[in-house]
DNA sequence: TCTGGGGTCCTAGGACCC
DNA sequence: TCTGGGGTCCTAGGACCC
């Protein structure tokens, strides 16, 4: 994989597609078209928050993502809201993703509407610039998605770069460009600086990207530990992380969560949601073909204090049954009686079905192998000690071996 | 009228084994 | 009858992203 890198460096896309919820429920409808739109949950089971807004309704009234529905509405009487429609936007995004497939087989998945494409290969038959306009006009006349890409010599900076231009924007940025581009940002806005680490730097006296790119690496690593050295590092426009086909596609954890209607103190509620959250945790797994030993509890209390409890058992599940039983024992233990807002389950750590039967075959074959083992003992002793007591205890490991055969 | 749901990665302490 | 250091697993939580 490295090899195709070569010396002559990189050229790596990055595609986000815009306000991807929202081109989805426009794309399916076209005339909400000059509308603004969003996607919302039901305020009623209070998940009234914008996951989604279109361009009309980001740029001429000022809404966002995660901003409350209802504020979204006051600013926007006529605002269309559409419940969200997660398998259209699953739907939309496999086509995204196959169309760019198309184009170089290095893609890598970095979230339902992100991706990376390293296309340096192609390239030297096409100028990445021309690449980027036909496939940011491929996705917009055939799915009616827009998109921006990035272009640039590794993911960080491409990242970076297709951020700066939305929507349908195509934007270069080169190593060189880093001090004059990146350097003036305020630090938070860089991909993988969020609230907490940015009012860390602050506190630091580093303002901006430039800052950090200049940081000294001490102070930077007590304070961050190894992520701020890496930090340090993407300010000064540098990311060798591969593009990674196989990345996307394996899944670590399966879970499923939801904030009830109401702040619950009823068991027998609880319990029924634990059943149903089981129940789709368990389909997810079986659509995905693995299975895990390790379940973990979310419990978000109605004072938003979330805790997560966890437990490790010796066999691979998969089952609904199963999962209920285990979440079910991590609520009893762990519930403090108080109010709760959320509950979630996750299955940690998540495996190949494949793997799990190898696993099993290995637990046997360990089983076995000590008490063979046993017996050996059992032998020589018998032969030092010539014991009618180890004679008798002889027999019952030859019985007790008899009934795992 | 508060704050969704899906994830990943990292850290850190304690248990346990060698 | 006093005590080391490395490795791995388990658990809990924090930060970040879309």
């Amino acid at each position: 994989m490295q090899a195709a890198n070569g010396k002559r460096g990189r050229i790596i896309f990055h595609i986000d597609c815009n306000s991807f919820f929202a081109s989805c429920e426009v794309a399916r409808d076209p005339s909400l078209k000059d509308e603004a739109v969003v996607v919302a949950g039901d305020p009623k089971e209070r998940r009234g928050i914008v996951l989604a807004a279109n361009y009309i309704a980001k740029q001429r009234f000022g809404i966002y993502t995660t901003m409350p529905l209802w504020e979204a509405k006051k600013k926007c009487p006529s605002l269309v809201v559409r419940k969200p429609n997660f398998s259209l936007y699953r739907e939309m995004s496999q086509q995204v993703f196959a169309f760019l497939q198309r184009i170089s087989p290095l893609l890598e998945r970095a979230s339902i509407d992100e991706g990376y494409l390293d296309v340096t290969e192609v390239s030297s038959s096409q100028h990445p610039l021309e690449l980027a306009h036909h496939i940011q006009r491929g996705l917009l006349e055939t799915l009616r998605i827009p998109v921006s890409i990035g272009i640039a010599p590794n993911k960080f900076l491409a990242k970076m770069a297709s951020e700066m231009k939305k929507p349908l924007g195509i934007t270069v940025l080169r190593k060189r460009d880093v001090p004059i581009v990146l350097w003036p940002l305020p630090v938070g806005q860089m991909h993988g600086v969020g609230d907490k680490t940015a009012e860390k730097l602050n506190a630091m006296g580093i303002v901006t990207i430039g800052d950090l790119a200049k940081a000294e690496e001490t102070a930077l690593q007590q304070k961050l530990g190894i992520y701020g050295l890496r930090l340090k590092e993407r300010a000064n426009g540098i990311d060798h992380s591969p593009v990674d086909p196989e990345a996307g596609e394996k899944w670590k954890s399966v879970g499923n969560s939801t904030t009830l209607p109401y702040d619950v103190t009823e068991e027998h509620v609880l319990f029924q949601v634990l059943r149903e959250l089981a129940e789709s945790v368990s389909v997810r797994m079986k659509q995905k073909r693995v299975v895990s030993t390790t379940i973990q509890l979310t419990i978000r209390y109605h004072n938003f204090q979330t805790i997560t409890r966890s437990k490790t058992w010796d066999n691979p599940f998969q089952e609904a049954e199963e999962i209920f039983r285990y979440a079910a024992h991590l609520l009893k233990k762990h519930w403090n009686s108080e109010p709760i807002r959320l509950l979630g389950i996750t299955a940690l750590d998540v495996f190949d079905r494949k793997e799990a039967v190898k696993q099993l075959d290995l637990f046997h074959y360990e089983e076995e192998a000590k008490i063979e083992a046993l017996w050996k003992t059992v032998e020589k002793l018998r032969k030092k000690f010539g014991d009618t007591a180890i004679q008798k205890g002889a027999a019952l490991v030859e019985k007790e071996r008899e009934q795992q055969n």
